[in-house]
DNA sequence: CTTCAAAAATGAACGAACTCAATTATTTTC
DNA sequence: GAAAATAATTGAGTTCGTTCATTTTTGAAG
């Protein structure tokens, strides 16, 4: 059974997660003090503290839960992709960016990308971290769908080309959050433009 | 002629880039306050924000010395590089490597990595850039000496290939250093796989 | 229903990056 | 060479993330 301290842990949890991400997106992570979440989520500054480990903890538990969604729009694309290399990339990657942005702002996502880097071992870290590897194996994973497929010839190294290619769209989407006058069809076209000689190279 | 203030100035900027990076490496840069590096510069707080913008200004300018030293190693193997892509490769960016860590730790360089990404507005964050830009320009006029040299076949866009395999490389040390125990052979083993199918594709 | 131990909550206190109004040093002007 | 203008220095003060000793709440045992 459900004791009371569970179910209030939960409770305060989940209140601290939709106040906070509701706090970021409305005035930047940055002017979110963990006071304003304390103060919002009804709980003292202590408490925050036995939810999460740091701020940036905080921000990579929402961000975290961003990318699970990004990856679930993966399966249902690897379910039936393209039967063109380029075009499956681009639908895969695009799909990426594309959720990537509905409920986080650039400025979460430097923040978030910067402590991954700095502090890789708290909790939320390690989460976004394996998230990460997730996305590699799924890009690796359309690849060698397509070489089933025959769409990709065979004696290619799909694991070894999907993580080039994931390391590169994740390095060209750090470069789109940096810089704040990119915009996303940018970012998609420039991708697209570097990945059209691998996608030439490997198609049967 | 140059006045007491210029020559102060630059005695001073010289200091604090001195006694810094000397404390950043025996203690961690973490570890390190303004007020260490004031007081081992002989100059007050204050003054510090006169020549850094931040803690991390500061060691961006240090990171950035070090970068424009790799850059150099490369020009000399871009004057007579291997005939051969995965060789090649594997000289230019297993150089990069060594020499990346000759002065700098890796805490050094996650915190480095982390503040280009956070704050890539700062003064020797955009230095940082440029000169990851100037990385990537050295890799693509790698490949395109090669292609030169009919080494790498005449049809391949090598300014495209050369920003992935720079993004590749870029992530992998970001890996790297994320990963205390991650070694520099161990991180060029995989680099070097990653590269194969790519050299094997674009070779003669 | 009490008692007690364990878990959770609390907010004042701490530490460190950064700021700014006042002071001091240098250069320019007459 | 004195005075005015400009630039640089200073360190106490501010802000904000984080900690920790204390208090409060919860669940179990008798």
């Amino acid at each position: 059974m459900t004791g009371l301290r569970e179910r209030q842990k939960a409770h305060r949890t989940r209140r601290i997660l939709e106040t906070s991400s509701q706090l970021f997106r409305q005035v930047g992570y940055g002017a979110v003090r963990i006071d304003d979440i304390a103060r919002a989520a009804e709980i003292s500054v202590g408490t925050f503290y036995n939810y999460f480990e740091t701020k940036g903890d905080l921000l990579l538990a929402i961000v975290s839960m961003e990318v699970e969604e990004v990856h679930d729009f993966g399966k249902t694309l690897l379910a039936d992709p393209p039967a063109d290399v380029a075009r499956a990339l681009a639908r895969l990657i695009g799909g990426y960016y594309d959720h990537s942005l509905v409920y986080l702002s650039k400025e979460m996502w430097r923040t978030a990308m910067a402590i991954t880097i700095e502090a890789p071992a708290t909790r939320f870290s390690t989460r976004f971290t394996d998230l990460d590897r997730m996305l590699t194996d799924q890009v690796c994973a359309l690849l060698a769908e397509l070489q089933r497929r025959a769409v990709v010839r065979p004696d290619i190294d799909t694991r070894a080309l999907g993580e080039v290619v994931f390391n590169n769209l994740n390095a060209m989407f750090i470069e789109f959050v940096k810089d704040d006058a990119m915009t996303l069809p940018q970012l998609n076209d420039c991708v697209a433009r570097q990945n059209a000689p691998l996608a030439a190279l490997i198609s049967c």
